[in-house]
DNA sequence: CTTGTTAATGCACTTCTGTTGCACTAACAT
DNA sequence: ATGTTAGTGCAACAGAAGTGCATTAACAAG
């Protein structure tokens, strides 16, 4: 018999969905959560820390790690030296192998979004090379930048 | 008239290389592009701090950054969060754009190397986007390593 | 060869990002 | 109510990258 306490509406449907990745749906991993959710680009470590000012740096950090092991959220390496973090898409299965999307780096306005959309193309490689994941960022000029 | 002491052999063709790029041939110079034109592999600053025990790390670092900046090396961010460096072939041109090349990381002996002959594709993108550059980086097992 | 200008080097120090240890606290199941 | 497990906050640390400044080397002109 479970006795729930009234859910704020916004966050009603992320408790749910962070159980099902067996993830305690702390307040902190909601609003973590809440915050990626609502920004199409990705976000760095220290976008996190700005955004929740008075929270603790080592919490959001954890809170990345775990939202990355359980396979939620995947790391991009945009070539700015500092990792980015971005939701994964229902059904998205980083932790096994790369999902291929490629990702974008627009030199404008500094964001990297993901273009799920997008596959990395098949790539031939020389006899006696195997590949297992592969990272493809594109960089240049965004839509809401061009003009 | 030039006075010219006497060379060594190794070297001879290094430093005339260097000059015609306007980088000034001094011997710490010299060395580090020997052991980058000797190692199939792209390099850290570390690994070249290492392989040159005795010098100082910033001489190194500024090295390399004469280097990228004269167009001489390039580097290769590979995922791994230290950037690697290599020589840039004959005629490249990475100042101006990219030369589209992809890396491969072996993910067993943890090296990196340019696949120079292996360019990467032409990637459409969505409406409003348009691309300066591209960096590809596949993961996986280099012909070294497997079996 | 001597001198003056410019570039390279070495040392110390700083910043930024990522990471860990440990004590404290909240969550959850029994 | 209680014990176990997991999350949090603080401090400290590690690694890589970058800067300021004084010293030294390279080079060209006289
Ligand atoms: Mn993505
Ligand atoms: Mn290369
Ligand atoms: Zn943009
Ligand atoms: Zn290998």
């Amino acid at each position: 018999m479970k006795t729930k306490t009234i859910e704020k509406p916004q966050l009603s449907n992320i408790e749910p969905l962070l159980q099902k990745s067996n993830i305690r749906p702390t307040a902190m991993r909601i609003l973590v959560y809440k915050f990626l959710l609502e920004n199409e680009a990705a976000k760095a470590l220290i976008d996190i820390e700005n955004h929740f000012a008075k929270s603790d740096r080592t919490t959001l950090y954890r809170t990345i790690k775990t939202f990355e092991d359980k396979g939620i959220v995947h790391q991009i390496d945009d070539g700015t030296g500092t990792a980015k973090y971005a939701l994964c898409e229902e059904g998205c299965n980083c932790e096994i192998e790369t999902d291929l999307h490629l990702h974008f780096h627009c030199k404008i306005c500094d964001e990297t979004i993901c273009l799920t959309d997008h596959k990395i193309p098949q790539i031939n490689l020389p006899n006696g090379f195997s590949a297992e994941n592969a990272n493809l960022v594109i960089k240049g000029i965004c839509d809401k930048c061009s003009c």
